[in-house]
DNA sequence: TTAATGTCAT
């Protein structure tokens, strides 16, 4: 049966399921795990029903995390949970097996209460519950709490393993701490971890997300047997530092050595060539996908639609939304009334607002973006309106914060922050700063105050958003040819971005911005970014 | 016969 099973011929397996007259333990968790490896996860909990009502078999360690692998995939968060009931019933839950594959289960179904509450109660856990929890954080942005219970793992003398450092090296990237990513990609070489697994292409992604491309080409180049993903992460990073001309050549190379593009890979390519204004590229890459067999999803519609909106092609925009074979997600009409503000069209903006409101609620970052479409078209009542039903319902934008990564520290600021131990000094350098920056030629343009909406913007505080705070702390505690990084939660406004470009400028130093939507690589009075963002 | 990983983006 498993020989059937690793040949993918589920069938034949469950023809010979059926013709067996003795079920045992083995023989259910064969078949199911068949169907599981086979993608079919559905058929596999049928069977795991069928078992339970039929064969009056109870389930053990084999079969539970059959079981459980199933919910994951198919994202049941309820039959999971009835699975777990049942293993607490039957008196498995203490087993690493089941405990781990319910930690797993819970935490790819977006439950991280659940899954750390059995996490936290296992009589035994090994590397793989741990890995699978710090995976489970990593997984939904909880990038304080995944390196925290790294820690933990590493003060309970726990042998981490390459799946741990895939996980770990992930969030590093994600919130720009490079000293601790480099940390870990050196224990990953020490330990000798193979760089074309899975860790490979996080440490590829963790260096371009910190404004290292040259760490990022040098992992790459090293290894000569590249799986997709190494691939796929060279190609964002060079998308991200604004190298469109490399992120050609290397999807033909890439053609060239046989290996086949996937759904991220054109995702990859598409936001290239959106960043970068290439409109007739961007279409012949969205045409492409069709000959390589793969179906655009919702996130490449919104990548076309991003490509078009940002070129003034609104009316064409549009079109393409009306022909998506599926619902048009947030980020679709997201990027649609981006190209609407940019391009002043206020008045398809406003009736989006009209059509998307009647579709039901929508999160609070869209929200605002449709109030606003509101109020630049002169629709007052209507935008505060919708303002005051955000309100209403209680959801708030997020506070600004930046943060920058020293020694083992993490420093946080907000707009205005007086908290910092050297926050006198912070200032100080801000003012001396500023004056440089005058001389230059830089004029504060205050206008974002007022168009901007959110907490940060109010006032004189401009002059003191968080990433400034950040960067002018960097620059009186880092050496001089350390670069330095700053990661912001919310989008860099179009003042502190000329701002940072005088920075560069006036100290010499390359100043990192990574920002909720774009990344920034400031040097010498330049951005990496070409100012189209 | 057992369990877990990455690459996109919002």
């Amino acid at each position: 049966m498993n020989f059937y099973a690793k040949l993918e011929l589920p069938y034949c397996s469950e023809q010979m399921f059926r013709e067996s007259q003795f079920k045992s333990s083995t023989t259910w968790s064969s078949i199911i795990s068949c169907f599981i490896q086979n993608e079919l996860p559905l058929r596999g909990l049928e069977y795991f029903k069928l078992m339970l009502r039929n064969d009056g078999m109870f389930p053990d360690d084999y079969i539970f995390p059959c079981a459980t692998k199933a919910c994951a995939m198919m994202n049941d968060y309820c039959f999971g949970q009835s699975v777990h009931c049942l293993a607490v019933k039957v008196g498995f839950e203490g087993n690493v097996f089941v405990g781990s594959s319910i930690v797993d289960m819970y935490a790819k179904c977006g439950n991280l209460r659940d899954a750390r509450k059995v996490f936290d109660e296992m009589p035994e856990r090994n590397v793989v519950s741990w890995s699978g929890m710090i995976y489970g954080y990593a997984q939904m942005g909880e990038d304080e709490e995944a390196l925290k219970l790294f820690k933990d793992a590493l003060w309970e003398g726990l042998e981490v393993n390459d799946f741990t450092f895939s996980s770990v090296i992930r969030v590093c990237g994600n919130s720009t701490l490079f000293e601790l990513g480099k940390q870990m990609h050196g224990l990953c070489l020490k330990l000798s971890y193979d760089e074309t697994s899975f860790v490979g292409s996080a440490v590829i992604s963790m260096y371009s997300k910190s404004g290292m491309i040259e760490g990022a080409y040098r992992v790459f180049n090293e290894v000569s047997d590249k799986n997709l993903g190494m691939w796929n992460a060279m190609l964002i990073a060079c998308a991200q530092h604004a190298d469109t001309k490399s992120v050609f050549e290397l999807f033909k190379k890439m053609e060239n050595a046989g290996m086949k593009p996937n759904f991220i890979t054109f995702l990859c390519v598409l936001y290239a060539c959106s960043h970068a204004g290439l409109v007739k590229e961007g279409k012949h890459y969205f045409s492409m996908m069709k000959e390589y067999g793969i179906e655009p999803g919702s996130q490449h519609y919104a990548s076309m639609v991003d490509l078009l909106g940002r070129a003034g092609k609104l009316q064409e925009a549009m079109k393409l939304i009306e022909e998506m074979p599926m619902q048009p997600t947030e980020s679709v009409w997201g990027a649609l009334l981006t190209g609407c503000r940019i391009h002043g069209n206020t008045e398809l903006a406003s009736s989006v607002a009209d059509r998307v409101f009647e579709l039901g609620p929508v999160s609070p970052g869209l929200h605002v973006l449709l109030s606003n479409a509101y109020a630049a078209a002169g629709r007052y009542q209507e935008a505060a309106k919708a303002r005051k039903m955000l309100k209403d319902r209680g959801q708030k934008k997020e506070t600004g914060l930046s943060w920058v990564e020293e020694g083992n520290r993490i420093h946080t600021f907000a707009a205005g922050d007086m908290t910092h131990e050297f926050s006198e000094e912070i200032y100080r350098k801000l003012e001396e700063l500023g004056e440089d920056m005058e001389r230059a030629g830089y004029v504060a343009d205050t206008s974002y105050v007022l168009k901007e909406v959110g907490a940060e913007e109010k006032s004189q505080t401009i002059k003191y958003h968080s990433e400034r705070l950040a960067i002018a702390f960097a620059l009186i505690t880092f050496p001089p040819e350390r670069p330095i990084r700053v990661m912001k939660n919310l989008r860099v406004c179009g003042d502190c971005h000329v701002a940072i470009k005088f920075m560069s400028k006036c100290t010499g130093r390359i100043i990192i911005v990574r920002d909720n939507n774009r990344f920034h690589r400031f040097e010498n009075g330049k951005c990496s970014c070409g100012d189209y963002w």
